[in-house]
Order: C-alpha cells, then structure tokens, then sequence
DNA sequence: GTTCCGCATGAATCGATAG
DNA sequence: ACTATCGATTCATGCGGAA
C-alpha cells in the first residue's frame, strides 16, 4: 500500500510534543496508543513519576487533539499501577484534564487480559484488566460497528431451532414487551454485537520486542473506529504494533518513537509484514 | 445466629447520615454496598443529579469512615451513567473525594455482567462491566484469599476441545472466580487465586425483588474481606442482597435503608432464609 | 426425575417529538 | 432554546412448564 502523502507509513523519531508537528491539522482519523506507564519503564524512557503525568501528557494531547479529525477518535490504553498500596489517581486525573482540554470521554472500553502477570501479593490480586478510554472531539464520529460483531450465543442455536412455531404466534398475538418482536429478523444472523468488554490473551512469547498489547487490540479499535485508507496514528509506537495492524488492516500507520531502538524492531517488524504475505494480508490486499 | 449485640442483624430505616449514628466506632469489619446511581432510579429514591453526586455522598462516606475497624475494608459497586453522549465524571470525582477524606484507594475490582442490558447505539456499544472499588483505612486489612480460590481445570478441560472458531473472541463465560458453584465439586481440584476481574450474571428473573446486584458479588467480598462472626454493613440496603449472603456465611449484617417497601422486602427475604433450609444454608450452618 | 424449550426481564441510551 | 417524555433497539439468563 503506498501514497503519495510523504508521512504515510512514516516513522519519526523524537518526543511526540515535537515530531507531530510534521503533521497537518485534522490529517488523522484514529490514534491508537499505550503510553509509557508512569515509573513503569523507568530503564528505557526515562521514566515519568506519576504524580506529574498528567501534567507531562496534556502537551502531547494538544497536538493529538490538532491532528485529528473532527469525525476521528483516540484510545489510550493504559492502567494506573500500585504506588503505596493504593492505586494511584493519576489515570483520573489525565482523563479529568483532556476534558478540560476540549476531549470528549465517550466511553470507557475494558480489556480483560485473559492471561494476566502472575505473581501474589498479601493486598490484592492478580491485575487482570487495563482502561481502553475512548475519547472523541464530537459526540458523532466515524464507528463501524459491523466489523467487530461477534459469534452470537448458545441460546440462539435452540432458540432459532424451532422458530416457526412462536414467532407465528407472536405476529398475530399482541406482545406488550416490545422484545422478541423482530425474532424473525435472526434467521440466519450468527453474529451479534460485542459489548465493551475485550477478551484478549497477552501475548507472551515474543522474544523479538516486549509487546505492550497484543495486536488483537489495536486491530479491533482499527476496524471499529476506521476504514481501509484511512490514517492510523501511534505517538508511542514501541516496537510498532499498533502500526502492524494498521497495514494488515489496509490502513496508513504513522508512528513517534523517542528510542531508537524500539523504531529499528518496529521498522524490521513492518519490513517483514510487507515482505512475508501472511494469509491475512493477502485475504486484505491480495486478489 | 443470635448476638447480644443489639444492632446486630438489625436493619435501620432512615437516611445513611442518620441512622449511621446508632453504631459506634470503629465497630464494622466489612462495608459492601450499591448505592443509588446518579439519577438512575429517580421514581423509588430521590434522584441525585450527576453533578452533586460526590458531595451528595462524602458525608455519608465519613460516618462510613468512623465505623469501620482500622482493619476494614469499603467495598462501593457504583458505574457512571452517559449524560450527553460522554461518560460523567463523577465517580473519578468521587474517588478523589474519598481519598481527601482519609480513604485509601487500595484496588478497583471490575465485575464483568455477563448478560448485559440490550439494545443499540450509533456511538457505543453495550455496557458489560461495573466498578467495584476498594477502599481500606489502613495498608494493611484482612483479607482471606484462600477463601475465594477456583478450581484451576474447571473451564480448561471443556474450553480446550473447540476452541478454534468462537472462542477466540467470544466472552469466556465459564472463566473465572466460579461463583454459585457446588464447593463439593471441587473436591481433589487444584485451586488458584482468581484475578480481580469477577464474571458475574446480573439477576434479572427474579419478580418480587429487582436485585441490584447478583447475591455472588457480595458473597465474594464477605468471603474474602470478612470472617464468621464479623459485622457485614450495607448503607444502601434496597432489598437486602448484601445482608442475606452476610447472613448465609455466618456473619453478623447491618442494613440502612430509607425506602419502607425496601425494607419490607429485605426482611421478608431474610426471614425466609432464616426458616427454610437452603442447601447453600445447610452447606455453611449445618452439621 | 431429567432435559428441553419458551418466556419475561433487566442500574440503558439515543433521537425525535412535545410542552 | 431548553427540558421532559416516548418509542426503538438489543441479548443473556433463570425460571417454570412441557416432553
């Protein structure tokens, strides 16, 4: 997939405030990002102490705010860690401030990490899911929420089985509940939509880069929130995930990354994805 | 179970401000309640607007404070409501609240409703999970997690088989903290600690009562931050879920409740347990 | 007695219409 | 303009009656 707009499927290094500055008002139609933790990377970014992380993000918002589209969306994944015994506020705070900023919070989406960290602590348990928070710029924007619809459940396969019988009835009885009325719009439908709960697996054995998020992730944000061709924005790319599903997708990636490190195995991970044609490229671009 | 105590198994009616004032300090070992959602049940209780919710709250929340034993714990089921197609912000303001107040935001466990309720949207979808906050007075509390252990093979076993087409996606609703289950069978099991995400059905079948909650939800912080013979308190009552799985497990309850038909029916819930011989009754009190 | 199947019912939200 | 009410939409669950 190729463009002729010259920050397409671009990398830039430095520190977002600076690097998204390369980019116009209103050129992006979704960001999906996992910013550093606080204090939690403290070896490779530096580290940002969580009681001045939200003051450290809101620039960075201000231009995630310019770049996007009016109709675009951002999701920021990310989980307050235990500071003291107590989970810190600063997760609250943040959202609290990109209100002030002008974001809309249009949903809170949850990931259930299916497989969470192991360990054991006298205080509490296993941490098991993270934030997906969905802000907006408008209260209408671009959500397709057909392609994220999933298997429907059990109760459908006895449920249709014998279908003739009541929804006869039902059509010529009166039925005050309003529910069940258009049963016979499910013949055949075997998918329903999701709820905003997310069932996704780490993924754990990847030797290569230390994924923060498995690409089930991004990829369902990515086809929920944009359609093929349009631009898909990481300002902490990593080791490049969000990107990778984005081309799978048949949408644009642009992606910030302040080590260069993590761009190398971000830019050899996407140079193979280009390369290798995996069935599920060739299932999106191929034919 | 009997007590010389007398506001032990007592339900008190009036508002929480007030009639919290009958119990000394320091007395309760365990708060697990659902109080009104902002303006969500405007026809029985009063209806608080979104926007004065935490203030509505914070006095209530310092008799809760002056209640409980040092090492108590608070658990508050509560989830914002949309206003304005955006999620309101008063449980983050809440939370801060508390936290000024002298409360310790130990954790926040996240209650996956299962069966979530219908319907469909241009900018969101269902709304599958609620918040259980967590709040102590102290770092260190009681808490028996050995208690709420699930048997590890229950849902690998039968998963694993067909796993390939749906599952991948589709909610895992056999996974998890294994409430309402027969103890008996997880005999010769190996058990592990469950993570703090707790899967859970909502009630919904139920006609003399519209419970708030599911009965599993209050039974698995009583068992998990409380032991036999200790003081159950639940503020916000409404038809006494929390006092009957208190009372199922061998502890002591404490409700408040303004509504009169409320308290009507919580007694009258309660003193069914009391006179017929539940199997879960007869598994805890009996032999 | 089991198993199966039908049914009512939810801490909901949006957009349009009415006052 | 701004608020209040109403209809439309949707899916998993437990219960009770039937096979």
């Amino acid at each position: 997939m190729t463009s002729d707009i010259t920050w397409h499927n671009q990398i830039f290094q430095g520190d977002a405030c600076t690097t998204l500055q390369h980019l116009p008002d209103s050129s992006i139609d979704l960001i999906v990002t996992s910013p550093p933790y606080a204090d939690q990377r403290k070896n490779t970014y530096g580290g940002v102490h969580p009681d001045e992380y939200a003051a450290w993000f809101m620039p960075i918002a201000a231009e995630l705010h310019r770049v996007l589209k009016p109709t675009g969306s951002f999701v920021l994944n990310i989980k307050e860690r235990v500071v003291a015994g107590e989970r810190h506020t600063y997760v609250l705070e943040l959202i609290l401030e990109l209100k002030k900023q002008g974001w809309l919070w249009t949903e809170e989406y949850m990931w259930h990490k299916r497989n969470s960290f192991p360990g054991k602590w006298s205080n509490r348990f296993r941490d098991a899911w993270e934030r997906c928070l969905h802000f907006t710029k408008e209260r209408q924007f671009k959500m397709n929420q057909d392609a994220v619809r999933v298997p429907v459940g059990d109760w459908a396969e006895s449920r249709l089985k014998n279908l003739s019988k009541t929804d006869k009835r039902r059509d010529e009885s009166k039925v005050g509940s309003g529910f069940g009325k258009n049963i016979s719009n499910w013949v055949g439908r075997d998918l329903v939509y999701p709820t905003n709960v997310i069932h996704l697996a780490t993924e754990c054995g990847n030797r290569n880069h230390s994924a923060a998020f498995p690409i089930g992730l991004p990829e369902w944000f990515i086809k929920l929130f944009s359609s093929p061709g349009d631009v898909v924005l990481d300002p902490f790319m990593g080791s490049g995930t969000t990107a990778i599903a984005a081309h799978r997708l048949g949408r644009y990636y642009v992606g910030t990354e302040l080590k260069l490190e993590y761009i190398e195995v971000a830019q050899q991970r996407l140079n193979a994805e280009k390369t290798d044609i995996s069935p599920l490229f060739e299932e999106i671009h191929g034919s």
